[in-house]
DNA sequence: CTGTTAGCGCGTTCAG
DNA sequence: CTGAACGCGCTAACAG
C-alpha cells in the first residue's frame, strides 16, 4: 500500500511506538487495537492506520505475561503420522479457529517421557488448556496442578476426574467378533498394544464378551498384545499365525491392521479365502485394496471436534463444572476381507 | 516424592517464590536454574532442589519477552493429513529436538490467507525462525520483514533470497516420463495443481523435456491442473480421460495419484492393461493395492531433517550468510501399474 | 474519553 | 560469588 517500506528488521514495532506516532499514550493505544475500553472514533482510526501502517504486530508474550494467560491451546496425540491422530488434530482444529484460539500440535510417539516434555512446554507456555490423548498419567498431573484444563480424546487415562471423548470401544470390538462368529468363525485372533489404554481394553472386553456369548471358550494365545512401535511386530504376527493358527484376525487399530495386511500378503495367505481380517478405525487404504478391509469406523474428526467443545466449555465455564464425558459410536463396516472360515 | 502435596493451581510458581524459600535473591535463582553465571555449587543444588519440590516451571513468556527471542520454531505445512507433510514434519522435528527447539506446528490447507494467519501468530510469538511449504509470498514476506528467518520447503516461493530445500522436480518429471515413454507410450497424460508452485512447474517441465527428447509433440488437451482441494477433482479427471484418452497418466503428487487410480478402478479400467499410472510421492498405499504403483519416490523425511538443519545454521549464522539452497534428488520406483500401452 | 502509574516474571547489568 | 535495580511490551486501575 504505503510506498515506503516497513523500517526493516532492527527494531520491532511496539504499542509506545505508534503510541508516540499517533501521539497518544500507550494505553490509549492499547484501549483502540484491542477493543476493550472507551477511546473515540477519530482517535481509534487514526490508531489504527498508524498500526497498519508500521505493520504492528502484537507482542504475544507481553500479553500472555500480563493477563496471565493465553489464546493457545496445546493439542498432543500419540502420533503425527497416523491418519487417525491427523484427522482427530483436523477436528480439534476446526472448533477452536471458530473460537479464535490457536492450535498448536505437538506428538509424543506414544512415549510417556516425551509427553511430559511436551506438556512442559505448555505449562512454560501458560496454555490454559490441553487436549490430549494421554500415554502416561504424569502429564494430566502435571497440567492440572498448574492449573490448566485437559481433555482426554480416544483414550482416558487421568487418575482425577477430567473431560473426555472417547468411543465405545467395548461395543466396536464386541461387534467387529460377533460378526466374525457369525460367518462361522471359531479361532479369532485379536491383536492389541501392550499397554493399560481404554482403547485397546475396551475392544478386548468386547471380544470376550462375544466369545462369551457365543459360548466359544476363550484361548489366551489367539491374544497378542504388542508394544507399541516394537521393531519385531511383523514377527510376532507370524508367530500368532503359526502358533495358534487364527481363522480370522481382529486387529484393534489401523497400524496393527496394515502389519497383519503385509505379513498375510506376504505368506501368501487369501483374504478372506485363508484368514479373514477385520481392523478398527478406518482409512483410505482399507478401501483400496484387494479385497477391501472390513473395519470398525469410528467418527475421527467428530472425536477432535467433540474434544474442542469440551475443552471451550471448560475454559468458559471454570473448574466447577462437573467433568463431561462424551462416548461416541462406531459403526462395522462390513467389506470384502470377512468371509466364512475355510474347509 | 514429597508427601505434601503442591499448593494447587491457586498462583503458579516464580522464582521469586523458589528464591524466597531459599534464602535467595532472584537474581541467584535464575542463574542457578538457567546454568548462566557464576553460583556456588551448594547454593545451587539448594535452589535446584527447592524449584523441584516446587514443581518450578519457568514463565515462558516472562523469558521471551526478556530475552526478545524464543527457542519455539514455526512450522507451517499445506495439509497436516497428507502424509507427505506429515513426513516433512516429522523430520523437522527430530532435528529440532537435538537442538532443543521446540516445534509448533500448523496446517495452512494450501490457503494463503491461513497461512498469513499463522504465520503472523508466529511473528507475535516472536519466534526466531520459520519453515513452511509457501502457498502465497505475503508469509515470508512478513516474517522477514520482521526479522525472522524463514526457510522453504519442498517448493520455492519467496521473491526475497531465503533458505530453501527442495528435490529436483524437473528430473523427476523427466524420469517418470521418460520411463512411460519407453514403454512405449505417445499419449501421457499429466495431472498437475494448478498453482505456481515450483514443485508443479519443475514436473512440468521436465515432462515436456522427455517428449521434446523423444520427439513427441506436446499436446495442451492431455495436461490438466486441477486447483488444490478442488471439489470436482474427479470429474476433471474423467474428462481428461473421455477427451485426450490417454494410455498413461503421470500424476503429479499423491493425491491426485490417489484420485486418478479410484476413477481408474471405478472405470474398470485395468492397469496397466489399459492405462498406465505413475505417481509422484511414495506413500503407503502405492504399494498395498494391486498392482503396486510405479511411482517418482522423495526423501520426505530427509527434506524436512535438512530444512531443520539449514534453520539451525542460520539461527546461528545470522543474517549475514548467503542464502543456501538445498536440492535433493528423487528417484523412480518402477514397480507394476506401468506397462506396454494397449495395442 | 484519556494519560499516569504500576506490575506481570524473568534475565541482565553493575556494584559490592 | 551474590543482590539491587531496571526494563522487556503490554494492560488494568485509577485519576483527571
Amino acid at each position: 500500500m504505503t510506498a515506503i517500506e516497513d523500517p526493516g528488521p532492527l527494531r520491532p514495532v511496539t504499542l509506545a511506538d505508534i503510541a508516540r506516532e499517533a501521539g497518544t499514550s500507550a494505553s490509549t493505544a492499547s484501549r483502540a487495537l484491542s477493543g476493550r475500553g472507551y477511546v473515540s472514533d477519530s482517535v481509534r482510526d487514526r490508531l489504527l492506520a498508524v498500526a497498519d501502517r508500521l505493520g504492528y504486530v502484537p507482542n504475544a508474550s507481553a500479553q500472555t505475561l500480563k493477563q496471565r494467560t493465553s489464546r493457545v491451546v496445546g493439542v498432543v496425540v500419540s502420533a503425527l503420522d497416523n491418519q487417525f491422530y491427523a484427522g482427530l488434530a483436523a477436528g480439534v482444529e476446526q472448533v477452536l479457529r471458530e473460537a479464535n484460539y490457536q492450535m498448536v500440535l505437538l506428538g509424543d510417539n506414544s512415549d510417556a517421557a516425551e509427553e511430559l516434555a511436551g506438556v512442559r512446554t505448555f505449562v512454560a507456555m501458560r496454555t490454559p488448556g490441553v487436549i490430549m490423548t494421554p500415554v502416561g498419567a504424569e502429564a494430566s498431573r502435571l497440567l492440572l496442578s498448574h492449573g490448566a484444563a485437559v481433555v482426554e480424546v480416544d483414550r482416558r487415562l487421568s487418575s482425577a476426574p477430567c473431560d473426555a471423548v472417547v468411543i465405545d470401544n467395548e461395543r466396536g470390538g464386541r461387534e467387529a467378533t460377533m460378526h466374525l462368529i457369525g460367518l462361522g468363525h471359531r479361532r479369532i485372533a485379536l491383536l492389541g498394544v501392550a499397554t493399560e489404554w481404554t482403547t485397546d481394553a475396551g475392544r478386548l472386553k468386547g471380544y470376550r464378551t462375544a466369545l462369551r456369548n457365543a459360548r466359544i471358550p476363550f484361548d489366551k494365545r489367539l491374544v497378542v498384545r504388542i508394544p507399541v512401535r516394537a521393531p519385531d511386530t511383523e514377527a510376532r504376527i507370524e508367530a500368532l499365525l503359526d502358533t495358534a493358527a487364527p481363522t480370522a484376525v481382529f486387529a484393534a487399530n489401523n497400524a496393527l491392521a496394515e502389519q497383519a495386511w503385509r505379513v498375510l500378503r506376504r505368506r501368501g495367505l487369501r483374504i478372506p479365502g485363508d484368514v479373514s481380517l477385520v481392523g478398527f478405525d478406518d482409512v483410505p487404504w482399507m478401501e483400496m485394496v484387494e479385497p477391501q478391509i472390513t473395519v470398525v469406523d469410528q467418527p475421527t474428526i467428530e472425536l477432535g471436534r467433540s474434544a474442542a467443545r469440551l475443552l471451550l466449555r471448560r475454559l468458559h465455564g471454570g473448574p466447577s463444572l462437573a467433568p463431561e464425558v462424551d462416548v461416541l459410536q462406531p459403526r462395522l463396516l462390513v467389506r470384502g476381507s470377512t468371509g466364512a472360515p475355510p474347509g
